[in-house]
DNA sequence: AATAAAATTTAGACTAGTCTAAAAATATTT
DNA sequence: AAATATTTTTAGACTAGTCTAAATTTTATT
C-alpha cells in the first residue's frame, strides 16, 4: 500500500531526474515538495525501504523499476484528468493542472482506462506532454525550446515547460496556442529576448517565456 | 480547511441522524467509521470545536448548519460522480460506490458544477438516491419498503437501501432494476418473505431483500 | 592541504488519527 | 434502590509526516 504523500514524492524524484535517469538531490526535491530537506531525508529512506528508490547516504536518491511504475501510472493520470476537464468540463488549459494533481490520486484501474477510452486514447495533454499507455509506453516528442530556434526558420508550438497559470495566460492574451505557428524575426543579444512573427502581428517574448515555450520545426 | 477524515464522520453522522435530524451514538459512528469509539469521541470533541457539530458528553452528537452543509455538499459530489461513473464510463450500478468515495472528497466547485452540467443536471443517482443542487437543494423522494408495500397492489422501483455490490448483484441477476414495475402477490407470515410478479416471472424474495428495495406505488 | 561554505543527515519534538486498557457515566435488570 | 451491563470517555502509546536546531559529510575556495 502506498500513500498519497509517497506518490507525490516518487512524482518529484521522477521529473527532477528526467524520467528517472540521473540522480536527485535532497535540497531539489524539499524545493518543488515545498518541505523542508530534514523531512525528504525521512521520506526517501522510506521509499528505500519499500523498494520503490535507491540511496546511499549524501548521494541523492534515484527511482528503482517499481518506482518508475508508480511514477509514469500517476503522471498518466494527471494528464488524462487534464484532457478530460479541458475537453469535457470545458476548463481552460490554465485551471487543470491543481485539480489534475488531486484526481491523480485515485486509484482505480477500471476507472482510468475507462476514462482513456472515453476520451478516444488522447496522446497528450492540454499543455502537449505525452500521456503513457495502459502499459507506460509512451514516446519521446521532437522539441526544441524557443530559446535555441534559429533566427529565420518557421515552427510551430507544441508544449510549455511552465504550466503555471500566469504563463499559460500570458501565452493565451498574445494568441500564442499549441499547433500556433512562428517564424524566428530576431534574437536581441543585450537580453536575449526573441522578436517572433505570428499570423498578423510580431511580438517580442523575453528569455523568461522564450525557456519554456517548445517549438517543432515545419 | 477541513481534513478527509473529518469529512467522511460528518458524512457519517448526517447519514446516521437521518440527514442530520436527530443525535447520533458514539458507537454507530465508531461501526460505519469502521473504528473504535474511542477515536470516535476524540474526532466529535474535534469536529465541535471546529463548529460542525453540537456535542455534550455521553449525551450524542448532532450536527450543526454548517456541518449538514459540508455533509450535502459531499453527498452531492458522491452522486454525481456515480451517475457520471455509470453514464459515461460504462461503470455497473454495483462498481460505483467505492471510486465515488474517494472521488467525493476532491475540493473545486468548478469541477462539480461543470461535472453537473456535463451530466444535464441530474436529479437521481444510480441508485435512486436524490442529488441535491449547488445551493444544497435537494426533494424528498416519496417511497416505501418493499417490506412495507400491500398485497395486490402494483409498485415501481425507485431505490435501494443497500448500495453493497452483492445486494445490487442480486437483484441484477433477478431482473430487477430502478424503474422496474413489480406486483405484490404475498407476504409469508412465518418468515415475512414476499412473493411478487415481475414482467413475466414471479419470484419470492426475503425480508432482507425487502427491507432494503424501495418502491412508489403506481 | 587547510579552511570555509553548502548540502545533508540526525535528534528530538509536534499534530492528526488511531489503538488498548482502564475509569466513569448511563441504562437495564433484578 | 442496588447491582449489573452497556456505553462512553480518558489516559497513554503508536505511526506518518512534518518541523527546528545541531551535527556530520561533501564541495568549493583559498
Ligand atoms: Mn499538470
Ligand atoms: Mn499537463
Ligand atoms: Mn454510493
Ligand atoms: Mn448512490
Amino acid at each position: 500500500m502506498i500513500t498519497l504523500t509517497e506518490e507525490n514524492y516518487i512524482k518529484a524524484i521522477y521529473h527532477l531526474g528526467s524520467n528517472g535517469d540521473t540522480s536527485v538531490n535532497t535540497n531539489a526535491i524539499a524545493e518543488v515538495m515545498q518541505t523542508k530537506a530534514s523531512s525528504v531525508t525521512d521520506m526517501i529512506k522510506k521509499l528505500s525501504e519499500k523498494n520503490y528508490a535507491d540511496y546511499k547516504k549524501y548521494q541523492g536518491v534515484t527511482l528503482t523499476e517499481a518506482g518508475r511504475v508508480v511514477a509514469v501510472n500517476i503522471i498518466r493520470k494527471h494528464r488524462l484528468w487534464e484532457v478530460f476537464l479541458v475537453e469535457k468540463l470545458n476548463f481552460s488549459w490554465d485551471e487543470v493542472h491543481e485539480v489534475a494533481e488531486h484526481l491523480e490520486h485515485i486509484k482505480s484501474e477500471k476507472l482510468i482506462n475507462q476514462l482513456d477510452a472515453f476520451l478516444e486514447f488522447p496522446k497528450h495533454d492540454p499543455h502537449g506532454d505525452p500521456i503513457p499507455d495502459k502499459e507506460g509506453n509512451f514516446q519521446h516528442i521532437e522539441k526544441i525550446i524557443l530559446a535555441k530556434a534559429e533566427v529565420g526558420s518557421t515552427y510551430k508550438c507544441v508544449g510549455v515547460d511552465d504550466d503555471s497559470s500566469s504563463f499559460l495566460k500570458y501565452l493565451d492574451s498574445n494568441k500564442i496556442a499549441l499547433g500556433t505557428i512562428i517564424t524566428i524575426k530576431h534574437r536581441e543579444p543585450y537580453d536575449n529576448s526573441i522578436k517572433i512573427a505570428l499570423e498578423n502581428t510580431e511580438i517580442v517574448v523575453s528569455q523568461n517565456v522564450a525557456k519554456n515555450l517548445y517549438l517543432k520545426k515545419v
